[in-house]
DNA sequence: TTAAACCCTAAAGCATACTATAGAGTCAAG
DNA sequence: CTTGACTCTATAGTATGCTTTAGGGTTTAA
């Protein structure tokens, strides 16, 4: 398979592809003997693998340490897999807890704003973040 | 006031004042004979400003805008500014939603897998991944 | 006088995940 | 035989907010 077709099966585009070559993530396929990459079925599933991956919010960096796991199941455990998904909860979590401190600092010093179209002068937007 | 002592006053480095400089965040100080920067009181309050603005998520290029309404509040009003914070409470609402999303999906495969040290061969967050 | 502490500029590096550009070879159809 | 579609490599650019490096001047205290 020629990677224009497999970015048209995975919809990922051909540059993409290449570069989860140069990160490791895509193994370096086979070649024709015109230089071409010739890519095996299974490349359609590992790409998937990656995108559902990325769903979830893992990086490529973590996606690669999934996937070197994954082609060697058998030589891991699951309690193994379940830190990635843990400690990416972990991550999402905190981040989540940042921006919701935020949200009602934000929602706090909106709120207090009039609004109106008179000068801002009196803002209390701009009170609050000179103080 | 040399660039250090302010520094020091509003707790950022010196490597970030020159770049908030080189942005248009920092108005160009005078300089002394030597050629040192040389800064009025007022740039404290302004970094202070800078330092506010950055809590509350607002980004150098947002907070470039701001400061340049808010040294002419008279020319602009709270209407104005109030939509600052609109957009950015939208923003964060938005980055919110993405990461519980993002949550629930990583929160329903991580529960499923049995955490266990056998082989990940079985493994229901693999296999999640895979399908 | 000399060493530490402070200041200067310009440019490159970092992290992330691509995206774009330049310059060139290959292939199939008309 | 040429045009368009496809492929190749290598390199640079994008966005964000710094941080680091290199290579030098200046000031102050001992
Ligand atoms: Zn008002
Ligand atoms: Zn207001
Ligand atoms: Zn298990
Ligand atoms: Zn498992």
């Amino acid at each position: 398979m020629k990677i224009g077709h497999l970015a048209t099966a995975v919809g990922m585009d051909i540059q993409t592809l290449r570069y989860y070559e140069s990160q490791g993530l895509l193994s370096e396929p086979a070649r024709l003997q015109n230089g071409y990459r010739d890519y095996p079925d299974e490349a359609i599933s590992r790409l998937k693998f990656i995108k559902k991956a990325k769903l979830v919010g893992f990086t490529l960096k973590e996606i690669k340490d999934l996937l070197a796991i994954q082609v060697t199941k058998d030589e891991h455990t699951c309690q193994e897999v379940k830190s990635f998904t843990q400690v990416k909860l972990a991550e999402i979590s905190n981040k989540i807890e940042e921006l919701q401190r935020i949200k009602v600092a934000l929602e706090k010093i909106h709120t207090s704003c009039c609004g109106g179209d008179e000068t801002a002068a009196h803002c209390s937007i701009l009170s609050a973040l000179e103080n």
